[in-house]
DNA sequence: ATGATGCACACT
DNA sequence: GTGTGCATCATG
């Protein structure tokens, strides 16, 4: 075969680079050129860096070594790992933006956006040539189109970003059809698109959508995927060769050119968030991405964040509705069930409907939401809780191994036949953990056919495939389960949804507790009315009146949000204020507190006028793995001066800085355990 | 982050 | 006099 690689008139090789490495420190070092492997911009490298050698990214070509350094000093790099650059000066631009505002390297934000994988995969064959797939004729709704010809379209008036938009519908609405014409659109006209979708739910379906509508101009990066895999992709994406990438938060980082479009779907959801190091948000760098390329930014849930409610009433984003179910499907019957006063864990509205269910020959799922506060050792006598040694959450009885677990470090420990605190015999588990519900579920329909679905039950590879393949096909009646169930929203046969215990969420020390409960009972509620109208909801619940429970089960959306926005503005929380938090953890219980208190000591005067501070205090998870932690929130009315103040307060920290104890920052937090 | 260094206190 | 533990320092 014929190469007609047009031999470049190449620049010439610098002789000296500069080269950041993934380590919590903000400069870059210098290094000599390789002898036989010529290092660019862009590349990945192996370097001297004390006494070992390290990975490290290429930042800068240079003539001359930096003034102040001893020419003689400068080492020369070991190994060049790329034969072409992985990342450009763009890259290298938003990797300085993150590591400034979310207070970390440089080194550490490029390795945040970058693939790792050493070496592309073997050759691979040759990808199918698929042509791209024509899209199905099928004719969008009135609303689908407004709100395509809105996001495509020129006259989005009004809002400040004229092309950010904010797709609200609730499910089963069409959103997902929009953002493919919108896609399309992008891609007919030579731009390339983003599309981001929550961890591990939603991304493998996705895909395949997105892979059937575009084919090989398609491309995915997902976690399951190995480096070598990953970096093939990557590489596809830079060479121009995929122009439309579909993936979870990481993927807001894909190289393309010509940006066209970033989609956000399930905006709201909480993995969006990292949650080490750079800590960044993958809607906060779409953010800025979007305002540096021009690219349009369109976002959609049923149930949004608060931030982005509040920013659509602020103009910030155009809103876009989209109010009618399209299959005519309509929202299922939803109720909520006071547990107060009942027996077990499972109400008598509920064993009804299941026992009804189970007769039309339908079949039910049942949801916990979280399993480590569900369930807990407790005395009804003097009120004490058994509690993990390292970990201040509650242990969980897991019955198969005899023992109470924590969830957090995996300790477990025999539960004591009395209350160790008071000698009562009246103490015990009681609570909602999954186990305990199938064995009363099974106690209760012995005919039935149940499974359960939990990261216990998952261990083995494969089997929760198997058993949504079994419930599927009808082999399963009930199907009880954590979150990860909700993949079983999607089947036909089901009839009936539980909540088992809805306000479990409630009970989290974090201000966005009603609204993540809000949004979970609203999905759930909206997945079943998508795939079963004729089907029930229960929403079990010892807090019936809370507006959450309330709001959600008569899918009160935007009552919802008027009073929760109004609560928010009471108490100064976000979206009204923005928050850093600083979080201390130390083995040593003392030094914990002594570098709070002085990290505390030393904010107050740093603080700018339109900021408070809370705390120093305990995190509401105190200690997690033998680690003690300690947190303060700076909050206040803007980011700018925020922002600025938590930089002099590191820089202060730093030098007198306590010995083990390690100082975390997180810009925007979502999570305050 | 991580490895090297230097200092304090301990123990053969 | 050497050995362990940890605070401090520097990384090109």
């Amino acid at each position: 075969m014929a190469r007609r690689k047009a031999p470049l008139p190449e620049t010439p090789v610098p002789p000296y680079l500069e080269v950041v490495f993934n380590i919590p420190l903000n400069r870059k070092f210098t290094y000599l050129q390789d002898p036989k492997n010529q290092g660019r911009l862009g590349k990945r490298v192996m370097a001297p860096l004390g006494k070992r050698i390290t990975q490290g990214y290429i930042v800068g070509e240079r003539e001359s070594p930096p003034e102040n350094m001893d020419p003689a000093g400068i080492k020369a790099l070991r190994r060049v790992i790329d034969k072409e650059p992985v990342f450009g000066g763009d890259d290298t631009e938003l990797a300085e933006w993150i590591a400034g505002y979310y207070f970390c390297g440089v080194g550490e934000a490029l390795a945040a956006m970058i693939p790792q994988g050493r070496r592309a995969p073997s050759p691979a064959g040759f990808l199918p040539e698929d042509p791209e797939i024509a899209p199905p004729g099928i004719e969008l709704s009135p609303e689908q189109s407004r709100a395509l010809e809105a996001i495509t379209g020129e006259g989005a008036g009004g809002a400040k970003n004229r092309n950010w938009f904010y797709l609200y519908g609730i499910t089963g609405s069409g959103k997902t059809e929009v953002f493919l014409r919108a896609a399309e659109r992008m891609m007919e006209a030579g731009k390339s698109v983003i599309y981001l979708v929550p961890e591990i739910s939603l991304t493998h379906q996705t895909a395949e959508a997105v892979k059937l509508r575009f084919g090989a101009a398609a491309a995915t990066i997902h976690s399951g995927m190995s480096p070598a895999a990953r970096l093939a992709e990557w590489g596809r994406i830079r060479g121009g060769a995929a122009r439309i990438v579909v993936g979870p938060r990481s993927a807001v980082f894909a190289p393309l050119r010509d940006l066209g479009l970033v989609i956000i779907d399930e905006e709201q959801d909480g993995s969006y968030k990292s949650g080490n190091t750079p800590r960044y948000h993958a809607r906060q760098v779409a953010m800025r991405r979007c305002t540096r390329s021009g690219a349009a930014l369109v976002m959609g849930s049923a149930t949004p964040s608060l931030e982005a409610w509040k920013l659509i009433q602020d103009g910030g984003l155009t809103r876009l509705d989209l109010t009618r179910r399209l299959a005519g499907g309509s929202t299922p019957e939803v109720s909520s069930v006071n547990l107060a006063g009942s027996d077990g864990c499972l109400t008598a509205e509920l064993k009804e409907e299941i026992r009804i269910t189970a007769a039309l020959g339908r079949q039910t799922i049942l949801f916990l939401n979280r399993r480590g506060f569900a369930y807990f050792y407790h005395c009804k006598n003097c009120g004490y809780e058994l509690t993990c040694k390292h970990c201040s959450v509650s242990l969980t009885w897991h019955k198969s191994t005899g023992k109470a677990v924590c969830h957090y470090c995996g300790y477990s420990e025999s539960p004591p036949a009395a209350c160790p605190s008071c000698g009562s015999l009246e103490a015990g588990f009681t609570g909602f953990g999954t186990e305990m519900i199938e064995e009363e579920v099974r106690r209760t329909f012995p005919s039935l056919r149940i499974a359960r679905v939990d990261t216990d039950s998952l261990a083995k590879k494969g089997s929760l495939e198997e058993t949504l393949r079994d419930f599927r096909a009808g082999a399963i009646d009930l199907l009880l389960g954590t979150q990860m169930v909700a993949k079983g929203l999607n089947f036909p046969g089901v009839r009936l949804v539980g909540v088992v215990m809805a306000d479990t969420g409630l009970h989290l020390p974090d201000f966005r507790a009603a609204e993540r409960t809000f949004s979970l009972i609203v999905q759930v509620a909206g997945r079943a009315g998508r795939h079963f109208p004729d089907g029930k909801v229960i929403v079990q619940t010892y807090r019936p009146y809370d507006p959450a429970i309330v709001r959600s089960c008569a899918l009160q959306v935007e009552e919802f949000y008027a009073g929760e926005l109004r609560e928010r503005r009471n108490l100064s929380f976000p979206p009204y204020t923005r928050i850093i938090r600083f979080t201390i953890r130390s083995k040593d219980r003392e030094r914990a507190d002594n570098a709070i208190t002085r990290l505390a000591a030393l904010t107050g005067p740093l603080l700018p006028p339109d900021a408070d501070l809370l705390g120093p205090a305990e995190c509401p998870i105190a200690l997690i793995a033998g680690n003690h932690r300690r947190q303060i929130i700076l909050r206040g009315a803007s980011m700018g001066s925020l922002h600025a103040a938590a930089g002099a307060i590191l820089e202060r920290y730093d030098k007198g800085k306590d010995h083990r104890a390690y100082l975390e920052v997180d810009v925007d937090p979502v999570s305050l355990l």
